[in-house]
DNA sequence: GCTTTAAAAAGTAAAAT
DNA sequence: ATTTTACTTTGTAAAGC
């Protein structure tokens, strides 16, 4: 008897110590991404679902811990990239993926595909474009997503397309080079975007 | 309006068999030409018939998988080429084993371009998984029949796990309802 | 869970030209 | 700057780790 409660009591803290690590590292990665307090409660409550549907079995915490602070960063409307997720983690990109996808399933979190509009604000600062420019850039992304563009292709992309489009339609040019680096994406993707997003807008 | 159903092609097929005898793949890899074979790696031996194209994994207990074929007619086509071989090197094959279709990969077209974002919040992002940072197709899993289905922004998708060419179909056929019930396709 | 095999869809990426 | 090659996703069986 005694040693069934001693079990329980190294249970319990054995969960505890695993709880806390957890969401010190979603608190961690949060800072280091630079995303505020807000994201984080919310990446807190995400993992506590996962814990308590029993999702964690078979995968890594940290694994589960980063793929919930990627569902709050949307939920909250300022998503981070797989890959930005993945750069402040010790978890794959691949691995990130597949288990935001199992968490997102199983808690049934209904995630929205995340518009590419709201990677402009952070994307323009960093490339220190100006309102107008961003404004040109949400402009180009609504006309071409209406016209059914953006189907099947990564926000990220498209988002930075959209942006390159914009600076250079605002006279306040920056190179494929300096946009697909802030992105994350390749200047071929850019050349692709831009060119199938330019012609839909009718070549301003 | 051409009928969706008329362009399924089928892409791939998966079965399986077995020859009813144990099999000592060491030996049989040192006598048929072609033959990889790396249990390291995998227990699987790995055969590859020409005509029809196909792969075949040949296991210790006997049990085969023919992978890569275009029509169950050539899965039947491709395993007897496989049983003669193993029969050339003395081998005991049972006469005509039951060769059993596990998956069946389609590929079709709607005809009309398709706004996945649409038919995400549509069909019930509940029912979806469409995550384009990851992989460009929206994934439909279908209750009846039991496949599943990747659609994509031209119009054109992809239905696997099925285990008749009616299976994908029927799949078709319940997918242009459902979406033309949305007002998502044209 | 993983390992291997095949094939399609379309996007993205890296390497080669 | 374009082309080629390769990887992402889905199903499925097999034997073994």
């Amino acid at each position: 008897r005694l040693r069934k409660w001693q079990e329980r009591i190294r249970t319990k803290d054995a969960g505890e110590r695993n709880l806390q690590f957890a969401l010190s590292e979603i608190d961690r990665m949060a800072s280091a991404l630079g995303v505020p307090r807000s994201v984080r409660e919310v990446a807190s409550v995400i993992y506590r679902r996962a814990l308590n549907e029993d999702l964690i079995r078979g995968r890594s915490i940290e694994g589960v811990a980063t793929a919930c602070l990627y569902a709050a960063c949307r939920q909250e409307g300022i998503p981070r990239s797989l890959e930005e997720v993945s750069d402040v983690s010790r978890v794959e990109q691949k691995e990130i993926g597949r288990t935001y996808r199992y968490v997102a399933q199983e808690l049934e979190l209904k995630m929205e595909p995340v518009d590419p509009k709201q990677y402009v604000p952070r994307f323009a600062s960093e490339l220190e474009l100006s309102e107008e420019v961003q404004s040109k850039a949400n402009e180009i992304i609504d006309t071409t997503a209406e016209q059914g563009l953006l189907s099947g292709k990564s926000p990220t992309g498209y988002a930075a397309a959209a942006i390159y489009a914009a600076s250079l339609l605002c006279n306040e040019k920056k190179t494929q080079r300096e946009v697909a680096d802030v992105a994350q994406v390749t200047e071929v993707t850019i050349r692709n975007r831009y060119q199938e997003q330019i012609e839909a807008m009718g070549i301003h | 309006m051409v009928d969706p159903k008329e362009s399924i092609d089928i892409e791939n097929v998966v079965a399986s068999t077995g020859i009813g005898q144990e099999l000592d793949l060491e030996s049989v890899a040192m006598d048929l030409e072609g033959a990889d074979y790396d249990p390291e790696q995998f227990p699987g031996l790995v055969y590859r018939t020409q005509d029809p194209k196909s792969a075949a994994l040949i296991f210790r207990s006997g049990k085969i998988v023919c992978t890569g074929a275009k029509s169950t007619d050539d899965v039947h086509q491709s395993l007897r080429i496989v049983f003669d071989k193993l029969r050339d090197l003395n081998i005991q094959v049972d006469d005509d084993p039951e060769i059993v279709v596990q998956n069946i990969v389609s590929s079709a077209d709607l005809g009309s371009s398709l706004n996945l974002n649409a038919i995400a919040i549509g069909l019930g992002l509940e029912n979806i998984e469409y995550e384009p940072e990851q992989f460009p197709g929206l994934v439909y899993r279908l209750d009846e029949p039991d496949v599943v289905a990747l659609l994509f922004g031209s119009g054109k998708l992809v239905v696997t796990g099925g285990k008749r060419k009616e299976d994908a179909e029927e799949a078709v056929d319940t997918i242009v309802e459902r979406l033309s019930d949305l007002g998502l396709l044209d």
